[in-house]
DNA sequence: GGTTAAACGTTGCAATTGCAACGATGTCAA
DNA sequence: TTGACATCGTTGCAATTGCAACGTTTAACC
């Protein structure tokens, strides 16, 4: 019989997940960020976005919420929900911008700069660990990502 | 004088997050989800979970939630109700594996086969036109995922 | 055989997330 | 000045997520 026993088959195409780049992406980056939070968590008691929120400020020093927002990847409502945890921790502290009274200044305590000054040497060595255990691989990890990261940007997203 | 105005500034390392590779993998998987998301919401109303149970059925014909767990990078309980939500919408059906009672045997219906035969050449354009886009690049930060990806595989997260 | 432990899939519950609406402030133009 | 509109940050609420516990079935051990 042309129609086989148990199918109606309609011949589907050959794809496999595991060879889908936005699949791949999604894995390493899940794995990676998981090993991280679990780290911080432990270590200092603070999530992901809080995380983002203190680099970025121990980077830039006083920003507002609409600072962090454009510059981190983050929607403005996780990084004022995030900012809320770390100041009811005294690790920033918030005031007003006098200029512009709709804009929020943030700030690292002398709290939160200690524990930055713990914290970012660690995450170098985690930088530096994983460009270890890449090795060449990480060059060529790094080009990719600045390239597909640069695609986002410049073409909004077609549609 | 020596130690200035406004600062107890312990002199924080410079550290900038934009260079921090599980950031950036974390961006670049977050944008590229979400507008693959966006795709398979629009046209078809399934979520990423359930777009992943659906191309591993479609790949590999008859699976259990198990097998899916541990191909697809997904937990349990995330394709427990992916499924439940797949048999709800008719795309998917399950029984018992009669060998071993506790497997739960999942394939696509003829409605979920006619979904994914539009859906497969999708996702392949999709990941064509990513490799197109990225040009050079593409092999790049494939090359880089996959060192990326056996690196988790073999030490086991330490600790 | 009978008992204990493990594997599989599901689900209740609490925490997190994302959206959309809101109040407050600032901008622009008439 | 006033009124319409945009921007900033926050929050209520619903949906999603993650954990842990559960019921069922199988395997392992005595």
């Amino acid at each position: 019989m042309a129609h086989g026993d148990d199918s109606d088959a309609t011949d589907l195409p050959d794809f496999d997940l595991i060879g889908f780049t936005p699949y791949r992406l999604a894995v390493a980056a899940k794995r990676t960020s998981e090993e991280l939070a679990r780290k911080y968590r432990e270590r200092f008691g603070i999530t992901i976005p809080e995380w983002r929120v203190l680099v970025h400020l121990a980077h830039s020093g006083e920003v507002s919420v609409k600072d962090i927002e454009m510059r981190v990847a983050m929607e403005k409502y996780e990084v004022s929900r995030a900012a809320k945890r770390l100041r009811e921790a005294g690790l920033i502290t918030r005031r007003e911008n006098q200029k512009d009274r709709r804009l929020i200044v943030l700030s690292l305590t002398p709290k939160g700069r200690a524990m930055m000054a713990d914290l970012l040497p660690m995450a170098k060595a985690h930088q530096d660990r994983l460009e270890q255990r890449l090795g060449k691989a990480f060059a060529e990890l790094e080009q990719g990502l600045t390239a597909l990261l640069a695609l986002d940007a410049e073409d909004g997203e077609g549609e």
